[in-house]
DNA sequence: TTACCATTCAATTAATTAATTGAATAGTTT
DNA sequence: AAACTATTCAATTAATTAATTGAATGGTAA
């Protein structure tokens, strides 16, 4: 029966609709990762696919519809399009969205405890507990994500040593002092495996479950070199 | 080809895959305005159908919806069975989701000073400013919503004139204070129904944008007859 | 016990979404 | 000009989702 709906309801149906475009955009696993993933920094299409482990078609699909929900924007710089978060407000909101999930469901604490046991790890320490003992240079604050994110955006006091030349400095650090690890966040398994790395050297290792994500959602100082 | 993937992989693909519950409980437009529902108090499936427009059955199927990813939850009393939000992280979030929807989406913006347009309607005005004046006994701040939703939660000092009841009170209000009106929030007409009605009654009467949600959001506080 | 009530379940249909594959596009390099 | 590169577009297929309709369930009232 082809009823006339009220002015209201038809409001609530239109604003309701645009509210659901957020809830779309972020309703794929595949969507959520590649906007974690610009949270660090631009990343071009191949660079996206290449983390990701989907085809390029694949994740210009995904991004042409972040792009569609205003989540992300991006520049061409020739044959490349960098893509980025659209602004800090996504990054917000993509960490509240993973505080109620840690929050709510069971199963994200449970993958992330039997992943992070597999690494015989101990539970992780925060940062504000330990921030005076970096100014202090009391111990390292070591950054292991690819170089461009930390140029991008660091924790203050931090060093890069990404992942993959954590091999090469395995001789030369500073055995005096404790080492603190981290990465992208709780989705990122970088910390971890370095982790890993430094204790089998014989190092005082720990990891960081925090990112810049969560720190700048704290609204806590943020270090670049842009 | 059938290539084992790095146990990296396998919990990227779990978390992102228990990170995608959430944003595909939030990607109905149904099942939002459910939700924001429920911000208000508990409900009943039969309230739900009404307020939304939907049937019963379609209710009952996004609320399993919702259930399974752990943004609600109910008790059963007789024949009944009333829904209310999980916890406050559900309502901080849909808060956090709305919040983003209006900075990114021009059409949020403009799909809301369309419609309030059509009622002649000044900018909405905020609460933090009313205070000290509603604390004076300066104005009234008036409560429009449903009476079991201004029982479970009000602004303080608030008082409850259901808009269905309002015209009862019609000629009864002090005439020589302001009178500022809310309801459930930004996606709820009932607020610049009832402005309207007061104007036409020669009250000064102002909308407020905010309800109780965004007011727990701030962490401000709130009353309670419960 | 029977009738009524609110809600949930199940089947169906239509619409939407995700990944793949290959073509098309636009910029760069040779 | 031709070849190469990164990305986007379009068509296809399979899977998922939303609303409807009617049956089933469990509690209450008569």
């Amino acid at each position: 029966m082809n009823q006339k709906q009220p002015t209201s309801r038809i409001f609530k149906n239109e604003i309701y609709g645009q509210l659901a475009r957020i809830g779309k955009a972020i309703s794929s696993p595949r969507r959520i990762e590649i906007l974690d993933l610009l949270a660090q920094g631009q990343k071009s299409v191949e660079v996206l696919a290449r983390e990701t482990g989907m085809s390029i078609a694949n994740v210009s699909q995904h991004l042409q519809t972040l792009l569609d929900a205003r989540l992300v924007r991006y520049e061409k710089r020739g044959n490349y399009s960098y893509y980025r978060l659209a602004d800090e407000s996504v990054s917000d909101f993509l960490v509240a969205m993973n505080l109620l999930a840690e929050n709510r469901l069971a199963d994200v604490k449970h993958i992330r405890q039997e992943f992070y046991s597999k690494y015989d790890e101990t539970d992780p320490i925060e940062l504000d507990t330990l921030i005076d003992r970096i100014e202090n240079g009391d111990l390292t604050l070591m950054d292991v994500r690819p170089r461009d994110e930390y140029e991008a955006a660091h924790l203050p006091h931090a060093v890069s040593v990404p992942i993959d030349e954590l091999e090469k400095h395995l001789s030369h650090l500073p055995k005096d002092q404790e080492i603190v690890v981290y990465c992208r966040g709780k989705q990122c398994v970088y910390a971890v495996q370095a982790v890993r790395q430094l204790r089998k050297k014989g190092y005082q290792a720990y990891r960081l479950e925090e990112g810049i994500q969560e720190w700048k959602y704290r609204n806590r100082p943020i270090e670049t070199n842009q």
